[in-house]
DNA sequence: CTTGACACCTAGCATCACATAGTATAGTTT
DNA sequence: AAACTATACTATGTGATGCTAGGTGTCAAG
């Protein structure tokens, strides 16, 4: 897969990352590159931009700090993030489950 | 759910409801609509254009037939399109495992 | 004869992931 | 010292896509 595709899904990923605690962006993608073990690899025109999406809905909070002659945005989950987190984590599994159902119908082209 | 949030595995679903036979546009959405437990209730503007982009691509072919005065057009799996069924599922697979990968990392807010 | 189910179509919109490019610092390599 | 790599963020533009909203026409039921 390798980092595209996300479709409509990026804000749980984000969301799921912060509700382990603050991080900054680029911790951000690390983390989810870790934590799905290589599957999303994202660029950062990719994460950044769904950051300040993300805390423009007020679903996260940024506060900057330097840290080694380097700034940084934490993001952190606000009491509406985490409701969003919670909502869309049902959201996902509801959908998952769907399309799991549909596929369930149509078996794979085994050669029988 | 009911009806949104399709986000980019609308084809999939498509090619998986005709790989179990040939079927026109409406009767779609009917079979995706039963098979996935009325999850997926798609309006037609949805659904045609996507079967026109999935024959422009090669994925399927379509016929005009006439039924009881009413004009259908019924669309086929190509050999295209089965092939692309496959490597969708795969991809959806692997999409799908590595969202629960992430998410299995954070757990739900429950009150211990 | 109007309503609703059937059956198709298209133009246009808003969102979104991504590409691309730019800014800036720290550390490592050459 | 220069060049490069990794870290870290920002801004802008683009292509795909799902959906809204409108339109056409047939048929059966009330």
């Amino acid at each position: 897969m390798r980092g595209q595709a996300l479709k409509g899904h990026l804000d749980l990923l984000l969301l799921a990352i912060l509700a382990d605690g603050a991080q900054h962006g680029y911790a951000i993608i690390d983390e989810l590159r870790k934590r799905s073990e290589d599957a999303f690899d994202l660029p950062e025109g990719t994460v950044y931009p769904a950051l300040h999406r993300l805390a423009k809905g007020g679903y996260l909070s940024s506060e900057w700090t330097e840290v080694q002659g380097r700034r940084r945005r934490i993001y952190q989950l606000t009491d509406s993030g985490r409701g969003a987190l919670g909502e869309q984590r049902k959201a996902w599994d509801e959908f998952s489950d769907a399309v799991a159902t549909v596929l369930k119908g149509t078996p794979w082209p085994t050669t029988p």
